[in-house]
RNA sequence: GCCCUCUUGGCGGAACUGGUAGACGCAACGGACUUAAAAUCCGUCGUUCGCGAGGACGUGCCGGUUCGAGUCCGGCAGAGGGCACCA
């Protein structure tokens, strides 16, 4: 028997399979159809371990589909625009699309290496006109819907290099490259009107009942949905009449000490005209950036602008106007009123300017003679006081009776908000899909007519100077008008790669379409039934999709409204960072370990070992796979990608544990080939009866279907690969007697073949022919357990005294729990535990636990 | 700061829906086989007390609910993900 040789073996089977185009997918309605879906990779340069256990696990899931009798659709391709191919083309000097291409090829052939059931002729790249001609198709026909909309956007811009920059090259408020002062600028920008659809894409969250909960409650919080009201009070100054604020607890006017409006808000612009203080502090607060978490963890700042406004129910009372750097223009009405007393923000800024604190909520049980708010905020529930008519109300019911109070009074009135923005599309870059349209002095902006679609890239772009490379083309963008004739300009943005991925799952279902989808095949194809991916997508990527795809239904695109029927996040992966002395990141490769420290690798330079983190090519803490296949082969790989951790949880990549998984294909190839020339032919009728031990082995084999089976449906895979562990254990020590005890080895050893194919394809072909078989595992059913075989007669019931595990006791299955009460009390092992106290109570679970509660 | 997770032996983890904690794998240790090594096979493996039978403790920490909590509730700590221009 020779040793099982992964490197010859496998190639073999790749090829039989492609040969025989066992992956390719066609409609057909005699079978039911099974769409699943890894998210696609950005073709960074290489695949790391992280990307091969995510294909991996749509793989098993795909070839189980398959053996479990569906039309399985499991296709992949490339999420090709993005921002390292600009940053590639000026740091190598080579262009975004030869450098994505040549990384596409790379990580193409590794994929490959992998041993994926994947269909790859309906790959593509996003980056190619063929598909983003689709996409600027559709984005004029959403133009045209009225889901997009053209409005104003602050984005980080850095003044040294006149280039608009990524949140990620913000670093401490400064340009990763240029280290200047990141300013925040205003530009005209395409938005798609997502916020519109925050009602509709909220509810039917509902209805996603195969995705993870966390995910759903993620979109949900994303959402935001708030009930509350607007406000309107009366300003003092003479230009500025009144201000509109938006609060979720108008219950808490009473307490009401200050007003704030964002840096943001006209009246804040306005002043700011005539006010060189204002537009030095308007200046600090912009400085902070554009993300939340700067915004929110900055120190809270505000400027008092000398307005007031008047409290509206109040007769006389003031409140001052501040302009603070909290308050988002982007939600709500961009200003607020501040109510220290019950919001910890407000209360912190209160704190810092003096400003009046006033209860007016107070928890149950409280004085409110001696009640007091310090350092935090009260947000709990309670009953109103100090509030006038609103005085011994309940929160929800003091709600209520101030908005009919403000509607009345005509100061305000009931509404809801989002907190979901408008999702701006509008990139200042190169390496994106171009937005088709086209400025015209007179006729406005218009849409490229559809014949001259698609607007492509030009090729001979220039990399070497920051600023966005289609603005400074001198000829691109120089275009007649299509609706005057006139000279006009092409707008020369490029779409967000959000937009790339929110549809390229629907172009899978035909490739070739001359329309952005053949609606045959979405209808046929779509939703996608298992959706695979790692969940630091779980909000934007998958929101953006969910919206996109009703767009798309609306424009005639597609059929259905959710693009993802099912969905699994999977964990990340992560490994160890590494920096050398100067600051740069390293490849584990790289680094070296001696004792507690590590160097880099030849050298005696120390190396900084970081924080555990997501591998990213950004941090190089990543791990490539063909070292680990190189050595054991892919089988092994793909059997300890799925044996380790459970898939959703984050796992940290380690070396230990291969060996492990190398030892399993030896040993089951040792077993097969050791048993396979004893065995019957394949298919040879069951003999009439079995001997104990054939038998036994035969339930084990049976149970271990039920097992595996039902792993793999519930994204167990660590557990599936266990009850294999426990089923090849158990046949390494059975030894075959007569003809029924090698009909059986037989059958057990084919139903492991089966089972184990979806996670070790190319072992499981080998295997199969070894035991005599013409046709491929890829091409056999999965196996179905005999009921008789996986019943269970009897029980092992386990015995409490007091909640104490004293012993245990076997019983037949389903026994009466009188039965198993007395059964238990006569034992020796519970008399004496419960030595001689009265019994109070004796719980029987059924087939699982007895439980004696004796008096203390 | 806000939202969402996670925390079980030396390590990865198992434990259906509140019912025998530690399946399975890794590492380690002891032994068999071998001239030797590799491979393979057998055994031990949460902590602790005990010669032993057996007992006590034990699922990040503190508290609660329950006959019974890794699992449910409240609080705390640590780690990770997301926060709208990384993908």
């Amino acid at each position: 028997m020779s040793r099982y040789n992964a490197r010859e073996v496998e190639p073999k089977w790749q090829k039989t399979w492609e040969d025989g185009n066992v992956f390719r997918a066609e409609i057909d309605r005699s079978k039911p159809k099974y769409y699943v879906l890894e998210m696609f990779p950005y073709p960074s340069g290489k695949i790391h371990i992280g990307h091969g256990r995510n294909y991996v696990m749509g793989d098993v899931v795909a070839r189980f589909k398959r053996a479990a009798g569906f039309n399985v659709l499991h296709p992949m391709g490339w999420d090709a625009f993005g921002l390292p191919a600009e940053n590639a083309a000026m740091e190598q000097k080579v262009h975004p699309g030869k450098w994505t291409y040549a990384n596409v090829e790379t990580m193409k052939s590794q994929l490959k290496l992998l041993g994926l059931s994947i269909d790859w002729s309906r790959e593509f790249a996003t980056c190619d006109p063929a598909y983003y001609k689709h996409q600027q198709k559709m984005f004029i026909d959403f133009y045209k819907h009225g889901f997009v909309a053209r409005k104003e956007a602050n984005v980080n811009w850095d003044p040294v290099d006149h280039t608009v920059l990524a949140n990620e090259q913000v670093i401490d408020g400064r340009g990763w490259r240029s280290g200047a002062l990141v300013e925040q600028r205003k530009l005209t920008q395409w938005f798609f009107k997502i916020a519109d659809m925050a009602e509709e894409l909220l509810t039917a969250i509902d209805d996603l009942d195969r995705w993870p909960d966390k995910v759903r409650l993620m979109q949900r919080n994303w959402i935001g949905r708030s009930e509350g009201a607007r406000v309107t009070f009366t300003l003092t100054d003479p230009k500025h009449k009144s201000l509109e604020v938006f609060t979720t607890r108008p219950d808490t006017l009473f307490g009401a000490s200050f007003c704030a409006i964002s840096p943001d808000h006209p009246i804040a612009q306005d002043l700011a005209s005539k006010n060189k203080a204002l537009v030095d502090f308007i200046a600090e607060c912009k400085r902070i950036g554009t993300t939340e978490a700067a915004i929110e963890t900055a120190e809270k700042m505000g400027f008092d602008t000398g307005i007031k406004a008047k409290h509206p129910f109040v007769e006389g009372q003031t409140l001052p106007v501040y302009i603070a750097n909290f308050v988002l223009m982007e939600y709500g009405l961009g200003a607020i009123f501040g109510c220290p007393a019950h919001d910890q923000r407000d209360l912190d800024f209160a704190r810092k300017y003096g400003l009046p604190v006033i209860p007016v909520v107070i928890p149950d049980g409280e004085n409110p003679k001696t009640f007091t708010v310090g350092k935090e905020a009260y947000v709990g529930d309670g009953k109103l006081f100090n509030s006038d008519f609103m005085d011994g109300m309940s929160v929800p019911d003091a709600k209520r009776a101030v908005i009919k109070k403000l509607e009345a009074m005509k100061a305000g009135t009931g509404t809801v908000t989002y907190r979901l923005r408008d999702w701006g599309v509008s990139r200042q870059r190169y390496w994106g899909c171009p937005i088709p349209m086209i400025h015209c002095t007179a006729c406005g902006v218009v849409p490229v007519p559809d014949k001259d679609l698609p607007v492509k890239l030009p090729e001979d772009a220039t990399f070497d100077q920051p600023g966005s490379p289609l603005e400074r083309h001198p000829t691109w963008k120089n275009v007649a008008c299509p609706s005057c004739g006139k000279p006009a300009r092409r707008d020369t943005d490029t779409m967000d790669t959000f937009v790339d991925s929110s549809w390229y799952f629907a172009r899978f279902c035909d490739n070739t379409a001359t329309l952005p989808t053949n609606k045959e095949a979405v209808d046929y194809w779509l939703p996608v039934d298992q959706y695979i991916g790692g969940i630091e997508h779980a909000i934007l990527h998958l929101l953006y999709s969910r919206f996109f795809t009703r767009a798309m239904k609306a424009s005639g695109y597609a059929g259905v409204s959710e693009p993802f029927a099912g969905l699994f996040t999977q964990g990340m992966i992560t490994h160890e960072t590494y920096k050398d002395p100067d600051g740069k990141y390293l490849f584990p490769e790289e680094v070296e370990r001696r004792d507690d420290m590590a160097v880099k690798r030849g050298t005696n330079h120390r190396v900084t070992i970081g924080a555990v983190e997501k591998m990213s090519k950004s941090k190089k803490n990543v791990v490539p796979p063909e070292a680990v296949a190189d050595t054991y082969g892919v089988d092994a790989a793909r059997w300890f990608m799925m044996s380790d951790s459970p898939p959703e949880r984050d796992s940290e990549w380690s070396d230990s544990g291969i060996e492990g998984a190398w030892r399993f294909v030896q040993r089951v190839w040792r077993i097969v080939g050791e048993a396979a020339p004893a065995l019957p032919a394949p298919g040879a009728p069951a003999p009439a009866s079995f001997s104990p031990a054939a038998l036994e082995l035969r339930q084990v084999a049976h149970r271990t279907i039920v097992a595996v089976t039902e792993g793999l449906e519930r994204f167990r895979f660590n557990t599936s690969v266990a009850r294999m562990y426990e089923f090849v254990n158990f046949l390494a020590d059975y030894k075959p007697a007569g003809a029924d005890g090698h009909w059986a080895l037989r059958e057990a050893l084919e139903i492991l073949v089966v089972l184990m194919n979806p996670m070790v394809p190319h072992l499981a072909e080998e295997c199969w022919q070894a035991l005599g078989h013409k046709a491929l595992v890829v091409h056999t059913a999965w196996p179905k357990a005999d009921p008789a075989l996986t019943r269970q007669d009897t029980v092992t019931i386990a015995i409490q005294v007091d909640g104490k595990r004293r012993d245990e006791i076997t019983m037949a299955k389903d026994a009466d729990a009188k039965a198993v009460e007395a059964a238990v009390l006569a034992l020796e092992t519970v008399v004496k535990a419960i030595d001689g106290r009265r019994v109070k109570k004796v719980i029987i679970v059924p087939n699982r636990i007895a439980n004696i509660v004796v008096e203390r």
